[in-house]
DNA sequence: AAATAATTTAATCAATTGATTAATAAAATA
DNA sequence: TATTTTATTAATCAATTGATTAAATTATTT
């Protein structure tokens, strides 16, 4: 019953294909233990056309992991540089976003973190992750509120350090955790949604301590 | 000038040149890209020898992944049953503690984490994690906490992951925080130290969140 | 329709990888 | 010392893996 005018949703082309399957497999297991052809049979393609629209293993890891990281990065610089959000809003919204996204994506975190600490320098550099955090409203806000007394003195990378590890942390985790609290996968995205709550307020806690 | 009576640091033996060389390269590259071939060359042995003593490839990893994780626990269960300890001191061992072990082995929590991803089921159980922390000293002073109303009643593995998360995602994610932060190792290192004050004061404060 | 270009497949290659074998060396035992 | 056991090596195997090729199919252009 599919006819040409409900065909609304268009097959995915082959190297979309390919580039979708590259992504599962690559996150799962990772640059070496992912195998080309686990990536072309989650595409349903052959092998060879994997080469033929990447020329190479390495060519197609390069463009997932820099969609990847664009992906997160572009998601969260919107939050970081709004003008007209507190910085209280800026984190309750950051971490809203980001449990979401990673409610979706689980294996994310630790496939960029895993590649990166093997590949640092080239990657990261790309990305210029530093300048985008850095020269963003957020960092000039919470700055500032050190200047101001609102927040005690420390390294300002304490505090993205509490947030992302917060907010991270129990994704990466969380075949432990599910085990230790006897935990569906339904109880944890509902502990998850809570800490969209929580965690700010604890930040905003965290921040008041002398 | 290596006399025989001198020689009190004696050699380690083949097994253990494989087993430690395995951990080294296992921990940094992941079950799946680690190459037979490069724990034989980093023990300086001939492959023959991996198999000789243990049997494969999968059988090594066991063992070091079991030794790993044994280490681990091991280690932090002392403190965690500690009758003699408030809830907040052993807080603070347990983040000095562990902050010092992953200045060690900064390598340690991605490889776990990642290969608990993949293998879940199996290394979980035999491990017996949840047993050994539930019934512990610290998650009964936990609970009773809750109880008498000095924390607020939230699932407790809320705090469970805050605490692993602010210990733990810094040495996860050092390679960013370095690039974002323009830290060196020394640096890096010394920030690690100020959170063993730091975040045990974090954790009260969030303790008292209502 | 004919010709050309783009896409896809099956078969295959060379390199790598985990593992084994047979021979040798070293150590332990009788 | 002779013999047996343990440890080690070089060579090799079969399977896997990333990649290529040449042929076949499909789409596009002329």
């Amino acid at each position: 019953m599919k006819s040409k005018e409900s065909q609304t949703v268009i097959d995915p082309t082959t190297e979309e294909k390919i580039r979708i399957a590259a992504r599962k497999v690559f996150t799962q297991k990772g640059y070496g233990a992912a195998r080309t052809r686990d990536i072309a049979q989650e595409a349903g393609i052959n092998i060879a056309l994997l080469n033929y629209y990447f020329r190479s293993k390495e060519k197609l890891f390069e463009i997932i992991m820099l969609e990847s990281m664009q992906g997160f990065i572009h998601s969260i610089s919107g939050v970081l540089n709004d003008e007209q959000t507190s910085l209280q809003e800026k984190i309750q919204i950051l971490v809203s976003n980001y449990i979401d996204m990673l409610t979706i994506q689980p294996n994310l975190p630790l496939f960029v973190l895993s590649e990166l600490r093997s590949n640092p320098q080239e990657l990261i550099l790309k990305l210029n992750f530093k300048e985008k955090l850095i020269h963003s409203h957020f960092f000039v806000q919470l700055q500032q509120a050190i200047q101001e007394g609102k927040i005690p003195p420390i390294h300002p990378l304490h505090f993205i350090m509490n947030i992302m590890g917060m907010i991270i942390f129990p994704f990466i985790g969380s075949p432990i955790l599910k085990n230790i609290g006897d935990l569906e996968e339904k109880t944890f995205n509902e502990l998850m949604q809570q800490r969209k709550i929580l965690i700010p307020k604890w930040i905003e806690a965290m921040m008041n301590v002398k």
